[in-house]
DNA sequence: CTATTTCGTCATCGCGGTTTACAAATTAGT
DNA sequence: ACTAATTTGTAAACCGCGATGACGAAATAG
């Protein structure tokens, strides 16, 4: 041994990356493409002026990132102000995609976006998936993911990395599904499963549905809970545009907050947890109807419907959102509550009581609460999202794919 | 208008701050004092390895931090393993100092802090604060702050700044008090009532708690949550080695979290709050004592003495806790939970019952408790030393000061 | 048609970390 | 005791990257 390269002893008081110019000259690369990315076409001294940098190193930065594909020459701009009009930038259509999957409890779902955001190819299969074991779904799912992958190939596009959504937790290796209780599987480690040679990511369905409202909502902020609900009832916290994952990645666990502690025995040892009074099992048991596919858009006709039973057991479950929300909002003081999921569908019938609830127990003005559009799609356009932003945070690893 | 030099718009995408050469410095400067503070001693080819610069670069950046007073030469190490024996390098003693100063319920205290982590001087003032206007409070600590600054100098330190603990909510301006009700200041500026020319941070004294945790704790996480209590309850949540602080700065409210959403009415607004069981009024009605000073000095007196209604008082307040955590826990994954401030006192009476509701309520192994050690010193040994952390994160800013 | 403004680029510069080389200071081996 | 090997700290030359300043190009304003 002659040389210990680097004594990569990692620090107690976290990682301790070198400062180098190389490092700032992929900051700035990345700067470069948010800058762009952000607004859509923009001329080089706009970058510029925006990022804090020069005319002159930002056309060097332009310039390498047009070589590797990342970004296009739309050519001169229509002049708006007296000068010599800027040559537009934007990026490429044609470059590095964001493959996302979707396992959900009766569908499977691949789409691929491109760096503009926008979805470039899709595939769906309908289908129950709960109890199956997990190798013949994720053979499906790599089916699918490989026509996705054909299809954007054949628009000039390549795939720069493969995320998975799944109903569950997921730990923070970042591939393995510690439990998804809907689908019944339990440290399944889907890296080994999908033979696709893609650098994939898992996470749960709820925080990439979460990232999907912060990169795609309007005018969302960057310090928001997330709440959403397929079977469980899942949050993502998200503070200063980062999502919150906890030690072992189980933060969030909303489902299982106690709301009335003496209440009803719960799968997870505890009594009184939201999940007794606002989970889907829950709801139908009070609204009086039967468990069976699509529950919740079943629930959100009879509601519309005046059903009386389902628009109380609706209103109850508000209640309780809104009780284990105070406790939330007292915690994390977070700029507004997002519900998503399942959860946006029956905002109408929840919002009311659930509003109510967090206004007489907080002082001061209560903490806003939104309605996600991105409805059931969310998760899915996170996760392929999530690969796009990895690209724009740091352009510089697609050149070493070239 | 000849040029706007900037345009500082600040994008809805969060502030880009140009990567400069001198920001690339000044980062590095930082790690070079992060990684001696952190050993104590440690010659420039260790600093080197650690930080993954090269000797050379270490050697000017040294050059400069020691020139500015920062770090000091010790002169050569025990020679240990073969080869020429570097120089060690320490942390000065004789520069900057971090002021702190804690306004209490019924005290004052405050100290100075050298780089080194050691309390080079102190002063306290006992008396009881409640219901006195702010002013002469502000005035009698501006003395002690005085006094505490002239013997730093006597040492051969001098102030870089003074951060002010106050048991009450602070707003995110850093200086002024929202609401301290055990204080009744309300919308208090301290910023202007404390007239040294010291640099300002006013801050939660759960918050600074919580830091002193961070920085002086043996083998505190990076993710935890600290509870700590004088009359209200307050947490603070610490999120990969950052204070989570919320939009309003009001984040930690937990003893606003519903415990029993039936329960009796809070001042708040809300029934059944945490503060109703677990508040040290509370306390002190169910065990049957009057409300005095040194309320929790007595409590735990009592309960010492086997007093069976304090006793079983301080159980049901833990139990009361362990569902308010129960809560805080599913949301954020924390590596450990650490009862600080009067709480640590009473840990060995609260513990048993709160340990008993987490591990009851919660799947998997339970997430550990911690007490502090640092007890009521905490919230002045955070602030004082959040003021040298500042120097060590950016110790360009001394030079200025020169 | 000229003056002005703005854009993109080029050559030059300065700063900062790296590389290479070397003297100094220590241990290990004979 | 003397040599070889190892490690430290520093100095000189080098290279990468952004800043500066100048310039031609392309538009508007008068």
């Amino acid at each position: 041994m002659t040389a210990p390269p680097h004594e990569t002893r990692p620090t107690a008081t976290g990682r301790a990356l070198p400062d180098t110019q190389q490092g700032m000259r992929r900051r700035n690369l990345a700067r470069v493409m948010h800058a762009v990315s952000a607004e859509g076409s923009l001329s080089r001294a706009a970058v510029a002026s925006r990022i804090g940098l020069t005319r002159a190193a930002v056309s060097t930065l332009v310039d390498e990132l047009i070589r590797w594909g990342l970004l296009e020459e739309l050519g001169p701009e229509r002049p708006s102000r007296v000068g010599r009009p800027g040559s537009a930038l934007a990026v490429s259509g044609h470059g590095p995609a964001g493959i996302g999957a979707e396992v959900g409890v009766d569908h499977l779902a691949v789409c691929a976006v491109d760096l503009r955001g926008a979805v470039r190819a899709r595939a769906v299969r309908h289908g129950a998936n709960r109890g199956r074991n997990p190798g013949p779904v994720v053979e499906e799912l790599t089916g699918l993911v490989r026509r996705v992958v054909a299809d954007a190939e054949r628009e000039g596009l390549w795939p720069a990395g493969l995320a998975v959504a799944v109903p569950g937790l997921v730990a923070r290796d970042g591939h393995t599904v510690v439990h998804a209780p809907n689908l019944d599987w339990h440290g399944t480690d889907l890296g080994a499963l999908l033979p696709t040679g893609l650098p994939l990511t898992v996470d749960n369905e709820a925080n990439f549905g979460a990232l999907a409202e912060l990169w795609l909502g309007d005018a969302t902020p960057r310090d928001f809970l997330h709440v959403s609900a397929e079977i469980g009832i899942g949050a993502a916290v998200v503070v200063d545009g980062q999502l919150l994952r906890g030690k072992r990645g189980f933060a969030g666990e909303l489902g299982h907050v106690p709301v009335r502690p003496d209440g009803p025995r719960c799968a997870c040892g505890g009594r009184g947890c939201l999940e007794q009074y606002a989970g889907e099992e829950a709801v139908l048991r009070a609204a009086g109807l039967e468990s069976r596919e699509d529950a919740v858009g079943l629930l959100a006709r009879q509601a519309g419907a005046d059903h009386e039973g389902v628009r109380r057991a609706l209103h109850d479950a508000g209640t309780a959102l809104g009780i284990a929300l105070t406790g939330a909002v007292n915690l994390l003081d977070p700029e507004s509550v997002v519900l998503g999921g399942a959860l946006a569908g029956l905002a109408p019938w929840l919002l009311p009581a659930l509003e109510a609830e967090l206004a007489d127990r907080t002082t001061g003005p209560a903490c806003p609460v939104a309605v996600s559009r991105l409805g059931h799609e969310g998760p899915l356009l996170g996760a392929a999202h999530s690969v796009v932003r990895a690209v724009l945070d740091d352009p510089a690893t697609v050149a070493e794919r070239l």
